[in-house]
DNA sequence: GTAGGGTTAG
């Protein structure tokens, strides 16, 4: 059991790497049968103790420490207070009672040690305990005290008011809201534990401040909500006369004030602050990579990242806990795999938080094949996990497949969540199950006792209108206990689209340009709708309606990657250094196609362009130049994956099925919320989307 | 011998 503190070869080694060694051999040795106990090599006292400061696993801390009762060591306090904090660092709180339970004379910093060992394991009350108890064993609360007594009322919240103010008031009394770490405290206390900012304001003010103090109040502005105070705050610490140089945790601090829809300029005035830091610690790193992930702005994401490996800084799993999603979302599936490859070399797995962000992105990008591989390499799996999996099958429109993952994950005893029903619910309605989806929805309910949020409303929305039910949709939406967002009355508006409903697409429409008159999709659909009944007239109103309210329509782009490079491509795009032997191609393919029976569908075209524009380059769809080009540029026989930001529209999709056919290529277009795989003619989405 | 803010997956 002594095993690795007892190798012969310890006593050879300089003090410092002792600490490296028994942390590495950890894994191996216990493995191996102890060896023989060996007095000359044993270590010295001193190093013993130096490696408690290391963090030890806990099976090496407590070889340590049964090693240290039997040469009597433990028994001394400041032993003992090491040993709490190596304990209390791996989470075992019981063991670190226990050392403090035998400690004969309670010092405060024994006491200390206890409270922020509780507070620090998310055992608030028993930490308010501790320090209550301290006048008790005539224990005078100090500067250490303080912050660690005041972290626990706010880490239990507004309930914890009244206690907290009584520390405030006992720390009064000494002066010791004067130091920096206990007015520190007292600001993130305030945030947490009283409803308005007031309090916390007024401790900040009041006090002398250091960057903690700046980066409290911007985070707790910004956890509150109070994103324009968040950002606002930090303005005035990058102005300040007395400069406060932010740093990493200013930047973490800011960001759930950049939550989307934050401003170009707040997003711009954050990436400066970045930039302007001379040193950049991994959190820096990290909180920027978050800032605009959290936007979508993945590309952005990636060159932080990038910049980072050139600089030289070491990303940590925060970060590829951060990059792996925004590979997902840039379909960057060659970063993907590098990053996915970089993760496999650290060792950092099994880690679930990487491996479930492996299994996302391989999803986004199409490869359902490898979200499935990383997926079955698991130890474990967590809600997270199989959520992502089930969410993975209903993209790519194997809706059974979902709908039996998500029978397996309740077998595996794990209960669902709100989040897991969503993905299976989106499953349904995109393979068009309704039964299931209403089964589905009652269990939730009546079952599992979750609460219907606006995103499940959705999903049963989408899949009533889509099946046809376009009044089932409709009732449902009037009966519903929270007022519809524009996703719900989108839904419905989609569903009255698919089966020419006009009248409630009518209604829709009007609920959708009350509450999103900007968005230039659901006049779109509208148009589509009046388009499909041939009511030329109304379809020339939304045009001019659009014009009026200035409503610009969304140009439609398509992203490929080709090497480490993503391609983007606009609508009519000319831009691209290969435009000339895209538009070639694009005019071959046109013939083979027509050959092969295809003709233009004028219907979708007339909305999506101006009437001029039909017959020119300026017609044509972003996703047919991506393909285009990626047939030129990569080897026959290999698919194609492209991604859009809007809706496939009828003419594409049916293009794109006689394209795969003709071109004998798998192409796979992720559009909004989707997959659609295109092979040997036909669409894995069965003309349902 | 001890302390404050902050970054990660569906």
């Amino acid at each position: 059991m002594l095993s690795i503190l007892m190798r012969p070869t310890a006593k050879s080694l300089p003090p410092k790497p002792l600490s490296k060694l028994t942390l590495r051999t950890t894994t191996t040795t216990t493995m191996k049968e102890p060896q023989p106990f060996d007095e000359t090599t044993t270590p010295h006292a001193d190093r013993l103790i130096a490696t408690l400061d290391t963090n030890p696993p806990i099976k090496t801390l407590r070889n340590l420490h049964t090693h240290l009762i039997l040469r009597s060591l433990a028994a001394d306090p400041h032993t003992s207070i090491k040993l709490m904090r190596a304990y209390a660092a791996r989470g075992d709180t019981v063991t670190v009672r226990s050392l403090f339970d035998g400690i004969p004379q309670k010092t405060v910093v024994s006491f200390n040690v206890l409270i922020r060992s509780y507070v620090n394991n998310g055992l608030h009350r028993e930490a308010l305990l501790a320090f209550r108890d301290m006048s008790a064993h005539r224990a005078r609360p100090d500067n250490y005290t303080f912050p660690c007594a005041l972290k626990a009322c706010s880490c239990g919240g507004e309930g914890f008011l009244v206690v907290a103010r009584q520390i405030h008031a006992a720390a009064l009394k000494p002066g010791l809201d004067a130091n920096l770490y206990v007015g520190n405290a007292l600001i993130t206390m305030y945030f947490k534990c009283a409803r308005s900012s007031a309090d916390a304001r007024r401790v900040f003010s009041s006090m002398a401040r250091d960057v903690v103090s700046w980066n409290a109040l911007i985070a707790g502005l910004a956890q509150k909500g109070e994103s324009v105070e968040a950002v606002t705050a930090l303005k005035e610490m990058v102005g300040a006369a007395r400069r406060v140089e932010p740093d990493g945790g200013t930047l973490a601090s800011v960001l759930p004030a950049l939550t989307s829809g934050a401003s170009v300029d707040d997003i711009a005035f954050v990436g400066g602050v970045f930039d302007g830091m001379r040193r950049k610690v991994s959190v820096a790193w990290n909180a920027m990579i978050a800032a605009y992930v959290n936007n979508s702005m993945p590309a952005e994401a990636l060159m932080i990242f990038n910049r980072m490996e050139a600089e030289g800084a070491e990303p940590n799993e925060v970060t590829y806990a951060s990059v792996i999603p925004a590979c997902g979302d840039h379909s960057a599936l060659g970063e993907g795999r590098r990053v996915h490859e970089q993760v496999e070399a650290k060792g950092l797995r099994p880690n679930i938080v990487l491996e479930n962000a492996l299994i996302g992105m391989y999803a986004k990008c199409g490869r359902f094949d490898l979200a499935r591989g990383v997926f079955k390499s698991m130890r474990r799996h967590d809600i997270v996990s199989w959520t992502s999996m089930v969410s993975a099958y209903g993209m790519h429109g194997h809706g059974e497949e979902s709908l039996r993952l998500f029978e397996q994950m309740l077998g595996s005893g794990l209960s669902p969540d709100a989040i897991a029903f969503v993905a299976v619910l989106f499953a349904c309605s995109h393979s068009g199950l309704l039964d299931e989806g209403r089964g589905l929805f009652d269990r939730m309910v009546h079952k599992y006792r979750i609460v219907p949020r606006l995103e499940h409303f959705s999903c049963m929305v989408d899949l009533f209108g889509r099946a046809g039910q376009v009044e089932e949709a409709y009732e449902l939406i009037k009966t519903m206990p929270m007022n519809p967002n524009d996703k719900i009355w989108g839904a419905l508006l989609g569903g009255c689209r698919a089966h020419s409903n006009t009248s409630i697409g009518l209604i829709a429409a009007d609920e959708l340009f009350k509450l999103s008159p900007k968005e230039s999709g659901y006049y779109v659909l509208l148009s589509n709708i009046y388009a499909k009944a041939e009511k030329w007239d109304k379809v020339e109103t939304v045009r001019n309606v659009m014009k009026i309210r200035g409503v610009a329509k969304a140009p439609g782009c398509s992203k490929v990657e080709l090497g480490k490079t993503v391609h983007t491509f606009l609508i009519g795009d000319q831009s691209h250094p290969q435009s000339k032997e895209i538009y070639a191609e694009l005019d071959a393919l046109s013939a083979r196609m027509k050959e092969a029976g295809y003709v233009t569908l004028t219907e979708s075209a007339l909305h999506d362009v101006e009437e001029e524009d039909k017959e020119g380059h300026l017609a044509v769809h972003s996703e047919k130049l991506a393909i285009a080009f990626a047939i030129i540029n990569t080897e026959p026989g290999t698919p194609i994956l492209i991604t859009k930001n809007l809706r496939i529209c009828d003419d594409c999709h049916r293009a794109i099925k006689v394209i795969s056919a003709i071109a004998g290529r798998e192409i796979i277009v992720r559009d909004t919320n989707r997959f659609h795989r295109f092979e040997l003619g036909a669409c894995s989405c069965g003309d349902y989307w």
